[in-house]
DNA sequence: TATCCGTGGTC
DNA sequence: TGACCAAGGAT
């Protein structure tokens, strides 16, 4: 994500991080998060001098206060991203997908050890799904990664699109991706929105609209913003990323900074005194819970996985054999079960109580996967597979330490 | 269109 | 500590 800001180093009205002090580790350059200051941007008196105080012509990049930090570096590092253009929408691509529904800093580490392992659109539609599943393991929507996958085959087959609308046929890029993919990578005048851009929108317009309403409002805005003659056209890419970033700085969904906020000036909820009440808060949906078993199983130092099926949490992943019950592991193997361990796991509005029994097995049974710890990690496990192999690693070492501590001499 | 799909951080 | 959230897409 070179062109993203490295988490906590620039706010849109305090000093902005130039940039500088970029790394580059096998290819892919990273934002290092501590780049050189510049003197704050008085957005405030830009405003005040500002030729879209009357508001029609839209506002610009400068007006949001972002500045573009990151190009200028990379562009001077001479990096061979940007001498080619497929790669850099390839880069822009990956992060924009793994960016998904999940933080920066949970990104950056994944986003650089899959520029490794897969380089180029070609290597990673060369490479085969579970290794690419491996390499996504703990980010979360797995089917993101499988249809990134499919997304580098497609290109291959297809060749990379030219425009936003094109690459709306592309496998797992919706509306806001191929917005951000063409914007930024490709420079077109495209507009994206985010849950971001939704929420400031929200505040700008005073729109109290909810979901499906609020989102097609806010739409319309981001086009409007990039109508031919418009400021924000003149670099489309840092536009939306200005807009974006906004959002996650200043106009957050709680404790908003309205007082540093660079388009104060014309927000209706600020207006108002109601910033609180924009966007319209959302149902929320109810929380269930759920118990699970699962067994690590055991024959000769190796461990038993199996494939998790379609259309199921964790599809196309592998993990520790699990059942809705005791009774379920039971019919699973005929080993003797005895529990070791128990954890909670939260996904989306599910609490799921798993229940850890260890077995050691007669035989290597063939419907069941049997590796050896260091095989392990070529496999991509669900966060409940990863915690309990964490937790009956730590049971097992515990009980050796037991066993020598009580063992006569 | 409402629901499903994960995880880790924050307050 | 639990509720809420994070640069969505597919079905
Ligand atoms: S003034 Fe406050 S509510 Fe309005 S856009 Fe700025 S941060 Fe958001």
């Amino acid at each position: 994500m070179p062109w993203r800001v490295p988490p906590g180093s620039a706010s849109l009205s305090a000093p902005i991080a130039s940039g500088s002090g970029v790394s580059v580790t096998s290819g892919a350059p990273i934002p290092s998060g501590s780049g050189n200051a510049e003197p704050p941007i008085d957005a405030l008196s830009e405003l005040a001098s500002g030729r879209v105080a009357e508001g029609r012509e839209g506002l610009s990049t400068t007006e949001l206060g972002y500045t573009p930090h990151e190009l200028p570096t990379l562009k001077g590092s001479g990096h061979p991203t940007f001498k080619n253009p497929e790669q850099r929408v390839y880069e822009v691509w990956v992060s924009e997908i793994m960016l998904q529904q999940t933080t920066v800093a949970t990104v950056t580490p994944y986003y650089t050890k899959w520029l490794i392992r897969f380089p180029t659109i070609k290597l990673l539609a060369e490479a085969s799904l579970d290794d690419v599943l491996a390499h996504w393991q703990g980010l979360g929507y797995y089917r993101r990664a499988r249809m990134l996958h499919e997304g580098a085959r497609w290109v291959i087959q297809n060749g990379i699109p030219q425009t936003a609308k094109e690459w709306l046929a592309v496998p797992g890029v919706g509306r806001y991706t191929a917005g951000a993919i063409a914007s930024i990578a490709q420079n077109e005048p495209a507009p994206l929105v985010d849950g971001n851009v939704e929420r400031v929108v929200s505040r700008l317009t005073a729109n109290q609209a909810s979901a499906k309403s609020l989102t097609d409002a806010a739409w319309k805005w981001a086009e409007s913003q990039l109508l031919p003659g418009h400021p924000a056209q003149a670099s489309p890419g840092d536009w939306n990323q200005a807009l974006m970033e906004l959002g996650a700085t200043v106009c957050k969904p709680v404790n908003l900074l309205c007082r540093a906020c660079p388009v104060q000036p014309w927000c209706q909820a600020f207006a108002e005194s109601r910033v609180a009440d924009y966007p319209a808060p959302k149902p929320r949906a109810e929380k269930k819970s759920l118990h699970h078993s699962v067994v690590i199983l055991t024959h000769d130092g190796k461990f038993a996985i199996r494939p998790v099926p379609e259309g199921r949490w964790w599809a196309g992943l592998y993990e520790f054999p699990r059942e809705a019950s005791l009774e379920g592991l039971n019919l699973m193997t005929e080993a003797t079960l005895s529990q070791f361990g128990q954890f909670n796991h939260v996904v989306t509005n599910h609490e799921i109580t798993v229940d850890l029994y260890h077995a050691e097995a007669a035989t290597p049974t063939q419907d069941l996967i049997w590796v050896t710890e260091e095989e392990l990690t070529q496999y991509a496990l669900p966060a409940p597979s990863q915690k309990a192999l964490t937790l009956w690693k730590k049971s097992r070492a515990q009980k050796t330490l037991w066993e020598q501590e009580t063992s006569p001499d």
